[in-house]
DNA sequence: CTTGAAAAACGTGATGT
DNA sequence: ACATCACGTTTTTCAAG
């Protein structure tokens, strides 16, 4: 047996890649105008794009919504120094505080990097006591996001 | 002339919120299987969508694709203390190079935070080197992301 | 992968409450 | 703001090439 996945490497041909790049564009977009995009049939694309899913090479589709919108109208990475035997409680907390974006483990003088969301100071100095109690906190106030949500194109 | 956006907080009732949340779990949910969902009909909530779209509550609808499998194996979070005067510089050639995820103007001792991706440690000095061009930089490498992609809920 | 075809599901616009 | 209806389109699944 020689993979267990069915290896993306072939959906990554020119057409795949145009495929690709629309979906990133527009996940909203029909088999039929991906298929007059990229010059084939819409059954042909439908099965594509289907095994683009199973091997995981497209994770999801997801509607991008204005933060602000919600409430949530200033952004901050905090990194946290974890006191020792902590990391689990943190991650727990992590994924039950909406306000948390990302949560990453890193390497360096602290072991985790959140992204949070907050409506005002007072909701982010909140979140910061609360996250004091897993470790030394620092935080970035993010001033203006000049780029994000980039469409990704193949390197290996 | 009150308002200039038709302000989304009629949009945010109750059929509003399950819209969103289904939207932002699968953006391909077609409208009949989202007034199924909500308990409208199918023209009812295409037009709830429309204007989430219009009054750029939803800003888009994006493929999520895997970055290792596009070789992006590594992530790492990068902060740059500009020289003075290059700030303009560094925003260009954020926006020009793929592996730069996002770029964020920050508040405190460094005036940027990229997020970054690489196929590996070469690849991601190259960057570095490249960034040190516009000031002194400091970069945090992710080894396993917690969480990410989070169905984000309204807060004000 | 294409073509062709047929059935089910869907999107859209008009109309009415 | 929503329901209903009607019409054209899209999706899906087959077949055969």
């Amino acid at each position: 047996m020689p993979d267990r996945t069915p290896s993306p490497l072939d959906l990554l041909d020119d057409i795949g890649l145009h495929l690709l790049r629309e979906l990133q564009r527009d996940a909203r977009l029909s088999f039929a105008d991906l298929a007059r995009q990229v010059g084939l049939t819409a059954p042909a694309v439908a099965e594509r794009v289907r095994r683009m899913e199973a091997t995981g090479l497209i994770q999801g589709y997801r509607a991008e919504v204005n933060r602000a919108a919600l409430g949530l109208r200033m952004t901050a990475f905090v990194r946290v120094r974890t006191h020792p035997g902590r990391d689990a409680e943190l991650e727990r907390f992590a994924a039950e505080q909406r306000e948390v974006l990302e949560c990453h483990e890193v390497a360096g003088e602290e072991s985790y990097l959140l992204k949070v969301g907050a409506t005002d100071v007072h909701h982010l100095n909140r979140l910061l006591v609360l996250l004091s109690a897993f470790g030394a906190t620092h935080s970035t106030m993010v001033l203006t996001t000049k780029l994000t949500g980039r469409v990704l194109e193949p390197f290996a």
